[in-house]
DNA sequence: AAAACTTTTAGCACCAGGTACTAAGTATAG
DNA sequence: CTATACTTAGTACCTGGTGCTAAAAGTTTT
C-alpha cells in the first residue's frame, strides 16, 4: 500500500536539499505544496536533520576541514623548514582532493602543495612564482599521505631554483623544478604600479 | 572616561570570532568571564550579527561561491569547449585566491584552472595529468579575470600534448605545456590493482 | 459500501539562540 | 560624592525547529 506520491517527493527532496541545503520546512512545503508537517516527516524518516543542522554542516565541513586549498597560503603541514635551503611538508589526501570516480587526487592540490612548499622555503616576505616544471610519476590515491620535499638548488640574486620531489611511502610520486623570484614589500608596490611588471627581464 | 577593560574585551572578542565563529553569547560570556547581555553589547556595537547568522554567511560563502576550488573538477568557467582540440575558460580572481599581502593571485590557483581546463578538453572518461611545464609571465591581481586557452598540439594513443595560455586582457601571464594520459574507466582500475602504476612505461 | 490501513494535516507544549527594550545595579573618574 | 560609563537582569517576542497527540483525508481490501 506505499504511496508513490510519497516516494517520489522523498527522492525529490533529497535531490532538493543536496542542491540547496539551506530551505527551510516552511519553503519546502510551499516548494511541493504540502504541509510544514508532512516535510518534517519526511525528514525523519529520510534522517536529514534541520536547516540549521545542515547549515552548521556545511559550515564547520568548509570552515575547519584546511580552511579550504584555496585560502590557505600553505597547503599541507610543514615538518620541518630550514631556511632559504629546505622544508617538508605533509598532507593527507581528502575526498574533496580526489576525482570523484577515478578517487585519484587532482594534479592542483599536488601542485598546490608543492608550490606553496616552495613558496615557504624560501622564508621571504613574499615570493612568487615564476616558473615550474613536474612530472606527475604515479598516482596518488585518496587516503594516501603525500611527503612533499623542497631542496633549494640554486641562489640568484632574488631568483632561488628549487627541486621539489613528493612521495607516498617511499615511491615518488611526484618531482619537478621550480623557480621562485623573491620580493621586498617595498618592491612589490613599486612593481605592481608598473605596468609591465615581468619575471624575466 | 572610556573603560580599559571593555575596549580590551571587544578587542579580543573580534579576534576570538575570526578564529571561531561558531560560538554562542553564552559561550562568550563564559569565556571572558562576562554576562550574556555584556556580549551582546559588545558585538552590536562591533556589528557583529549572532551565530546561525555567522554560521549561515561562512556556509552560504563556501556552498555557492564556486563550492572550493578543490571541490570542483573544473576551476573557471568554460567558454568554449572543441573535443580533443580547443578550449577556453574564464577565472576571475577573488580574495581567496590571492596573498593577503601583496593582492597577488598564488600560483596554484592559475594552474589549478590551466590544469582541469588541460584535463576538461580531452572531454575523455577520464585523465590525468602526466608532466606540466610552465611560466608565470605577469603576476595576476585580485579582480582580474584570467582567460586561460588549451590547445591539443600533439595525440599519441592515449597521450595528449596541451598548449596552455593564460591572458589578462590581451597580456599573457602564463604560458605552458601540458602532457596528460587518457584512460579507459576499466583501464582505471586495473591501473589503480597493479602495484607499480606509473605514467610512463 | 464499510472496514482497515496509510498518509497528511493540525495543534499543542517546549527548546535554543537570539532581538529589542526597560530598568536597575556597579565602577570609576572628576 | 555625584555624574557618567559600563554591566547585569528581566521581559516580551521571533524563527525554525522537536516531540507528541489527534483527527481528517485518501487508498485499498474485503
Amino acid at each position: 500500500m506505499r504511496s508513490k506520491r510519497k516516494e517520489k517527493r522523498q527522492e525529490a527532496l533529497k535531490r532538493v536539499l543536496l542542491e540547496d541545503p539551506f530551505l527551510t520546512d516552511a519553503e519546502l512545503a510551499a516548494r511541493f505544496g504540502v504541509s510544514v508537517q508532512t516535510i518534517r516527516l519526511d525528514r525523519m524518516t529520510l534522517g536529514i536533520p534541520e536547516v540549521r543542522e545542515r547549515l552548521k554542516d556545511v559550515a564547520v565541513r568548509h570552515f575547519d576541514r584546511l580552511r579550504a586549498l584555496e585560502e590557505q597560503d600553505l597547503i599541507g603541514e610543514v615538518e620541518a623548514l630550514k631556511r632559504d635551503e629546505y622544508a617538508r611538508s605533509v598532507l593527507r589526501i581528502q575526498p574533496e582532493h580526489v576525482f570523484t570516480r577515478s578517487r585519484i587526487a587532482r594534479g592542483h592540490v599536488l601542485f598546490a602543495q608543492a608550490n606553496s612548499l616552495a613558496i615557504a622555503v624560501t622564508d621571504a616576505d613574499w615570493a612568487l612564482t615564476a616558473s615550474a616544471l613536474l612530472q606527475f610519476v604515479t598516482p596518488v590515491e585518496l587516503g594516501q599521505t603525500v611527503v612533499m620535499e623542497a631542496t633549494v638548488r640554486l641562489k640568484a640574486g632574488t631568483r632561488r631554483e628549487i627541486v621539489i620531489k613528493g612521495t607516498v611511502a617511499a615511491r615518488t610520486v611526484l618531482e619537478g623544478v621550480w623557480t621562485v623570484v623573491l620580493m621586498a614589500h617595498e618592491d612589490a608596490l613599486r612593481k605592481k604600479h608598473a605596468t609591465g611588471a615581468r619575471y624575466k627581464a
